[in-house]
DNA sequence: ACCCAGGGTCATA
DNA sequence: TATGACCATGGG
């Protein structure tokens, strides 16, 4: 399974080139970003997100104190606009007790993630995805296209998130750009060629992975 | 008019 | 444990 899970890493690197994520350009930039992407076009977010630096609000005392009501007319575009409002505020206010950015970058990776999972509208993916991309954690992120690519290729029999994780981190060699590049191959891989329906018979997918 | 998107929570069986 | 409803905008 390893030389496996490394030559399909090179296969989407040399098919997609470099990825360079996180698109985001501070570590909070990153968290808020992690947070309203969830189910969600990337291309919504960046408005979101826009809208936020515009109104000079995308750092966690102003979101913290901002009315829930402007938080909700920035990040609009990024849909469910309500609930990640409140994941927004809930997150940042932890965020701020804990001394910030700064103040969580130094936790250890174990006790970070459960705190984070801990966080109400924090999960797996929004956690691992912060914990990667935000604080260069070694925690290998899941998403649905992994989920869907890695079983539609054969090579895993499980959508449980937890178990999918431990299968490329054992695998893979513990290295944090490999962990970043990957997950972002995957979504290009995702993106382009392995839509939910039709799950096509001649999936572009499998020639790109195969040997 | 549909399906989908870089999820997560909650209620129900 | 495992489904289903719900959250909501914008692109294809």
């Amino acid at each position: 399974m390893q030389s496996r899970l490394i030559n399909i890493h090179k296969k989407l690197l040399k098919h997609f080139g470099r990825q360079h994520w996180w698109p985001g350009e501070t570590p909070f930039e990153i968290m808020v970003g992690a947070i309203l992407t969830q189910n969600t076009n990337w291309g919504n977010v960046e408005r979101a997100i826009n809208n936020l630096k515009q109104a000079q609000a995308l750092n966690p005392q102003k979101m913290v104190e901002s009315k829930a009501s402007n938080v909700e007319c920035w990040i609009k575009p990024s849909g469910y606009f309500r609930a990640k409002t409140k994941k927004l505020k809930i997150f940042c206010g932890w965020l701020l007790k804990n001394g910030g950015v700064p103040g969580v970058g130094g936790w250890g990776l174990g006790e970070l993630r459960r705190e984070l999972l801990g966080i109400w509208g924090i999960g797996p993916e929004t956690a691992d995805s912060i914990l990667c991309y935000a604080l260069g954690k070694k925690s290998f992120v899941v998403d649905a296209y992994t989920v869907r690519i890695f079983n539609r290729l054969g090579l895993i029999k499980t959508k449980d998130y937890h178990e999918i994780k431990k299968i490329f981190e054992n695998d893979l060699p513990r290295n944090l750009k490999l962990y970043q590049e990957y997950h972002a191959l995957i979504v290009a891989l995702g993106k382009n060629y392995c839509k939910p329906k039709p799950a096509c018979e001649n999936c572009p997918v499998k020639s790109l992975c195969s040997d």
